[in-house]
RNA sequence: GCGCUCGUAGCUCAAUUGGAUAGAGCAUCUGACUACGGAUCAGAAGGUUGGGGGUUCGAGUCCCUCCGAGCGCGCCA
């Protein structure tokens, strides 16, 4: 296990529990009610700092310093280190350089780098993307893709089975009007509109004929209601918009680099059928109100304008299935089908209120069952240079893959500026790689819940907490054995030791690895994945700047700390990759 | 009106979920290339964590209150 802090939580856990037990017998209560985790965590002032025994002095009503030294006096980590008592009660745990080598040698013999998959992985559903069929994806959608892809690939990599599902907007009252508008420009036309990526101009155009005629406008009512019973004719209009905008959004998610492919995708129209069973259970538990005409579930605790009740409708005053009913049918699917013990909502944050409405309403529905956890996983918006809402200078949405080009163009100018001997196929490789890793670097990279201004000169300088200053970083370390002409993959990581002391950080750094992936997993922010990573740069440019490694002293001190650069690039590059950016070995 | 989110150095962001003296990067200033990529490193300076109260050994973090910004709140999804 490279997990220093686990460890070390195993370490000291009987000890805690051991004083806990004695002081609970002295008081006569009972040691159950009285939780004593040593809660290790890192500390700028030790290796680790265990400071569980502050919160269990005040459990127990004792003095901090008192519970401290009985732990201390309790505890022995043997060759692993020494513990120290250190202000109102810390206790500070230093690692002995032997111990530290020993589980880096550990990480460095392993491909996974000693990152040790769940004991019990389960199924987890990461519904992300989203886009509107016939719509353009513009930067809405590049948060909820860039961030959902992050965690399915962390979720995957600690064994998970993950269950992507793109739920796309592929029904409801636009699809009367986008269909006649497929007819009036006609079949062959439309579809080379579409596959040319010009969702903005159709669906623009589509919504100009529908405001400026009457007679559009009725005809478009009827083509949706036959779209909903289901008129052969119609599903095939219908599918071609569906598989034209599919083929599309495939274009972006393959430039993206995202995982999300044709299959995942499971619009709302998979769920059609399942919706008149949802209000019909509804009814059936006598959860379903009749409101206004509206068909409405009342979940407690949700209130809305002037304090009345906020009801969430689940059927229409005109018979019309509200998206909650979608909602409702797709936690039962992915709960009765998936068997899914996890399911996270890749969703932007002012979707909240609503998201919590449908699981408390599946809650109360008996649809989601108490060991099953439905999370909303928000996010905030993308801002332009004046704090506002991301958009062009007339005021129209960004297109995605105008901002892709942007950055890849920016990232291929820079390149040849900086690195003129880089040309050809790898160096727009490398251009890709640099101007996409930087924009969902920089997506990643702070706070998921806060909006962020999008700045490409920001987002793309070398220095500072960037997608490719962590690149480089990468970049230099390969560089190290391309000049030494030395495989990797011949390393002995037994060669491993540590004498100075930036050696020693690094080291200290690199076993950070495993705590921050299981941690990203859990809180669903690839934040900390990214600040561990730029640490762990950092770190590593010190000690390149420290020592020599090529021209080392000694054979021994080479072969060790070409083990530790080795180390550091795999871990970056996993690290990297976790969050769904390409590592070049030369850039 | 009710509710949610956010407010940290001049700027952009962190802070191990209640832990010690709030940390990084830009920008500014001072240094460092006859070693592997200077796209770098070492250092300095920069803070009443929006204001005020409270809880406690300890608060950027939790509670109350005010200020400011953004976003939701019945038939679009």
């Amino acid at each position: 296990m490279a997990d220093l802090v686990a460890l070390l939580t195993d370490r000291l856990a009987p000890d805690f529990a051991a004083v806990r037990d004695a002081a609970c017998a002295e008081a006569g209560t009972d040691p159950a009610e009285v939780p004593a985790p040593p809660t290790v965590s890192r500390s700028d002032r030790a290796d680790l700092q265990a400071n569980g025994a502050l919160a269990l002095a005040k459990r127990l009503g004792r003095n901090p310093r008192d519970v401290a030294t009985a732990v201390l006096d309790a505890v022995d980590l043997g060759d692993l280190g020494t513990v120290e008592i250190a202000g109102p009660g810390f206790l500070n745990l230093t690692l002995s350089d032997e111990a530290i080598a020993g589980l880096a040698r550990t990480a460095a013999a392993d491909p996974r780098l000693d990152v040790a998959p769940e004991d019990a992985p389960g199924t987890v559903v990461v519904d992300y993307s989203a886009p509107n069929v016939a719509k353009e994806m513009h930067v809405g959608h590049l948060r909820s893709t860039v961030i959902g892809d992050a965690l399915v690939r962390v979720l995957e990599h600690l064994g998970h089975e993950v269950k992507r599902e793109n739920h796309t907007g592929d029904w409801g009252t636009p699809f009367g009007m986008l269909i006649e508008h497929l007819v009036d420009v006609g079949e062959d036309e439309a579809v080379a509109e579409l596959s040319v990526g010009d969702l903005n101009r159709f669906y623009q155009a589509a919504r100009q004929s529908f405001d400026g005629s009457d007679a559009f406008k009725e005809r478009a009512r009827e083509r949706v209601v036959l779209l909903q019973s289901g008129d052969e004719e119609t599903l095939r209009l219908w599918r071609l918009l569906v598989d034209q905008s599919a083929a599309y959004f495939q274009v972006v998610y393959d430039r993206l680099g995202v995982l999300l492919t044709p299959d995942d995708i499971v619009g709302e129209s998979f769920y059609n059928d399942a919706l008149p069973g949802v209000v019909e259970d509804l009814r059936a538990k006598g959860l379903l109100v009749l409101d206004d005409g509206a068909e409405c579930v009342f979940p407690p605790g949700f209130t809305g304008r002037d304090g009345e009740p906020q009801p969430m409708i689940v059927r229409k005053g005109d018979g019309g299935y509200g998206y909650a009913a979608t909602d409702l049918a797709t936690i039962r699917h992915r709960v009765d089908v998936t068997h899914a013990e996890r399911i996270l909502y890749v969703v932007g944050a002012p979707q909240r209120d609503h998201l919590e409405m449908v699981f408390a309403v599946a809650r109360m529905a008996g649809w989601l069952p108490d060991d099953v956890s439905a999370e909303h996983i928000p996010f905030g918006s993308v801002l332009g240079a004046d704090r506002k809402m991301y958009k062009t200078r007339t005021g129209a949405s960004v297109r995605l893959s105008d901002l892709l080009d942007e950055a890849v163009e920016r990232a291929a100018a820079t390149i040849a500026e900086r690195n003129p001997d880089l040309v050809g196929d790898e160096r727009d490789a490398v251009a890709r790689a640099v101007g996409i890793g930087a924009i969902k670097y920089a997506d990643l990279s702070s706070d998921r819940v806060k909006d962020y201004v999008l700045d490409f000169d920001r987002m793309l300088a070398f220095e500072g907490n960037t997608g490719p200053y962590m690149q480089y970083a990468h970049a230099r370390i390969r560089s190290i054995f391309r000049r030494g002409e030395i495989d990797p993959a011949t390393l002995d990581a037994g060669a491993l030791v540590l004498g100075q002391p930036q050696e020693r950080a690094l080291a200290l750094a690199l076993l950070g690895f495993e705590a921050v992936v299981r941690q990203t997993a859990e809180t669903c922010q690839p934040h900390r994945l990214c600040g561990y990573l730029f640490d762990l740069a950092q770190t590593f440019t010190s000690f390149y700047e420290a020592y020599p490694v090529l021209k080392a002293d000694d054979e021994a001190t080479r072969a060790s700390r070409l083990v530790l650069c080795d180390l550091t690039a795999r871990t970056l590059s996993t690290g990297l990759g976790l969050l769904g950016i390409e590592s070049p070995d030369r850039m």
